[in-house]
DNA sequence: AATGTACTTGACCGACGGTCGAAAAGTGTG
DNA sequence: CACACTTTTCGACCGTCGGTCAAGTACATT
């Protein structure tokens, strides 16, 4: 069994480098002077540069997910807050380091990889999840509506993909019109009080 | 100005390439080989790689956007006949060169990278049409809802993203689910006709 | 001391994207 | 035609990168 010390030294200093660096721009090279060993040493730990990224995500990705699953089976909670819950989860840990650096020098075409990376993991992890929570709604007879996984589909899609502005970069104010409107067609669509989804606008006050 | 034809000439090359392979896997010389012309006349044309990736994609837009502004403006035709010409369209064009070879030794990467690049351009190229087409339906009282361009990008990111099974990869009957699920929310939401977007499960049927 | 195993390392490799100066092809003018 | 001048072509060349590898260190186990 492998020092796992190491790996997290060398995620940590892909995650340091990342957070004012474009991933092109980062060579492996550098990853192994941050993470203080020689080059030759990633390569014993990870079997290629990609790999290490996908593990920086996945790193990143646990937390949230594991509240996420928290959530899910929490049926003591009513099922809207614990959406706004894992909304708000989500927010925290996403733009944590996805975030770009002032000196926008990147291509533009890896911070776009590296964001759907984390927004594709994002909506098939937490679809299950959010699922359960509005089949829970259902039953309550707090929702009503007859496709629960496509409901958590679609929500989480917009969502991710609005929440995150790199990926169809948008003006604040047109991504609270959006989320605006899709808390119209929800409450529209599945019959639940008013004002029920309100804190989805708080949630993309960025 | 310089000639135009040589730039058709090399996205022809890529273009072709890329029907069997990855982006990153074809070089440079390769395009130009494929040309028929030196590396460096392709520079002479593109400052970069990147570069010409965009125009190619670029390229391959223009008809289904340009279609998609025509069909805005038919105001003969019904609001719903006009969206579902405008989904048909965008199918049409996306499947075309987008689809990976049989041989999936790509990584993964650049694929995500393709899709998404033309996904971004097609749901922001298509939302002022889209929502000039849902005002007509506001008006026509066909749709009742409050906020028409919220509605149009909601509807073009669930349907882009699920029509692209590369984003997020989910099975033909999921794809399907989701969308009859869109549907539903739809109908309900905006208080149309039941049956009304039933065209949209025809289109997802791949 | 000897053997084996886990780990480290930087010189090295092939390939790539991009540059450049020189040459070739095209164009207009007398 | 000769001439100057611009546009286009080209491939050798450059720096850098991701990845490899043989040699080496550290440290148990016997």
């Amino acid at each position: 069994m492998p020092d796992s010390k190491k790996y997290d030294i060398i995620l940590d200093a892909l995650q340091q480098l990342l957070e004012d660096r474009t991933i092109q721009s980062i060579s492996v090279s550098e990853i192994a002077q941050k993470a203080g060993m020689g080059k030759g040493s990633l390569y014993y730990y990870f079997p290629s540069k990609e790999a290490i990224l996908d593990a920086l995500i996945e790193r990143s990705y646990e937390k949230t997910l594991q509240t996420a699953k928290n959530l899910a089976s929490q049926t003591d909670i009513a099922p809207f807050t614990r959406m706004a819950m894992l909304f708000q989860a989500c927010q925290n840990s996403s733009t944590a380091f996805l975030m770009q650096p002032e000196t926008p020098i990147s291509s533009a075409q890896d911070i776009a990889f590296l964001h759907q990376k984390y927004l594709t993991r994002l909506v098939s992890e937490l679809k299950p999840d959010l699922t359960e929570i509005i089949k829970q709604g259902i039953e309550n007879g707090e929702i009503h509506f007859d496709h629960p996984a496509a409901l958590a589909e679609i929500v989480l899609i917009v969502i991710a993909v609005k929440l995150d502005n790199s990926l169809f970069p948008t003006s604040p104010e047109e991504t609270a019109e959006t989320l605006k409107g899709l808390i119209a067609l929800l409450e529209k669509g599945t019959d639940i009080a008013p004002g029920t989804l309100n804190y989805l606008t708080f949630t993309a006050g960025k």
